[in-house]
DNA sequence: CGGGTTTGACCCGCGC
DNA sequence: GCGCGGGTCAAACCCG
């Protein structure tokens, strides 16, 4: 247990991100980020190119997923690393004298009129929040999967209620629900599939 | 009846 | 030490 907390905190950096979710994030031509409508399944892909003052001349090669949602965390979210270190105070009471696990994370700042982006694993919420200077509250999802620990945060921008922060945490180790048959039987291929 | 949501309570870290 | 804010728990509730 505690080898692997170690290790997961170790995996922070350089970030992974899904392959699934990557088509969320392109980094165009011109280096900057760009934010693709969920909806973009059934219709035609929708730019976003409000976010694209947020990470001026950022090139590809040289960030770190991990890094790219911190900036927007902390750009549009106006929070610092340690302000979503993704430890809930029951796991500190039972390491209380350990280092903070740090899951893998990133987010990503969508235009839509739906929370909950369907990204094809089941997910539950647990709590929502209101958030502190901000009128729309904050939701709590875990991944449904049991031994998944993924969990990930919804909330509207506050400047922008059209706008939804989705914040993944964790990595599945599974597919999505969407081959649920076949999902145990591919769980470590996919896992490193939809990570790389 | 099983699985998901709601919501108030609780815990912990942090700043003062 | 105290209060605040964020994150989580879990009982109650809802729904198919």
């Amino acid at each position: 247990m505690l080898n692997q907390a170690f290790l997961e905190d170790q995996e922070f950096l350089p970030f992974p991100t899904p392959t699934n979710m990557i088509s969320h994030l392109p980094l165009d031509s011109n280096q900057t980020l760009k934010t693709l409508s969920p909806l973009s399944h059934h219709s035609k892909p929708q730019l976003d190119l409000g976010a694209s003052h947020l990470l001026p001349n950022l090139q590809t090669s040289n960030w770190a997923w991990g890094e790219v949602s911190e900036i927007i965390s902390n750009k549009i979210l106006g929070r610092s690393r340690d302000d979503h270190l993704g430890v809930s105070g029951m796991k500190m009471k039972k390491f209380k004298s350990r280092r903070k696990v740090r899951e893998p994370r990133f987010c990503f700042k969508t235009m839509s009129d739906i929370d909950v982006l369907d990204d094809g694993y089941k997910w539950r919420k647990y709590g929502q929040k209101v958030v502190k200077n901000t009128q729309h509250p904050r939701s709590y999802y875990r991944c449904t999967q049991d031994s998944c620990r993924v969990k990930k945060r919804v909330e509207r921008l506050a400047e922008d209620p059209r706008m939804v922060i989705t914040t993944y945490e964790g990595r599945h180790a599974h597919s999505p629900s969407l081959n649920e048959e076949d999902s145990e039987a591919n769980s470590s291929k996919l896992c490193n599939f939809f990570w790389l």
